[in-house]
DNA sequence: CGGTTGACCAAGT
DNA sequence: GACTTGGCCAACC
């Protein structure tokens, strides 16, 4: 399994209305690469993660860095500030709002 | 194998 | 809080 879709497997454990980190992410994967992580997101096959890989989608948009800022999304991150809202997560000008109590730990 | 890139992070201005 | 620097790691060429 490449490191990639280690990735993606771990972001699918994200529950809804929660978010995590690059960070965390790849600590989870077992490794320090959080740009990696980013790196590996942007060149997914499938054009964008969000919908669709394999038959699951995985969550992308709950993924912010470490600051609960929100980073580059493919459809935007207008698109994806809805998506967030729509969970129950507020987000605020490009970043959560409630960040620390929507973080997902992976535990 | 070496160099570049990136949806990053932490610490310092 | 915004911007700069240096460091990090995997993927790509």
């Amino acid at each position: 399994m490449r490191f990639n879709e280690k990735v993606w497997q771990l972001c699918k454990k994200v529950p809804k209305g929660k978010v995590t980190t690059y960070k965390l992410l790849a600590e989870a994967a077992g490794t320090k690469a959080y740009r990696a992580v980013g790196n590996a997101m942007n060149k997914n096959p499938n054009g964008l993660l969000t919908y669709g890989y394999g038959k699951k989608m995985v969550p992308c948009h709950r993924v912010v860095d470490s600051s609960g800022h929100l980073h580059g999304f493919a459809h935007g991150l207008k698109k994806k500030a809805e998506l967030l809202r729509k969970e129950g997560i507020k987000t605020e000008n490009g970043k959560i709002k409630d960040f620390e109590k929507v973080l997902y730990r992976f535990f």
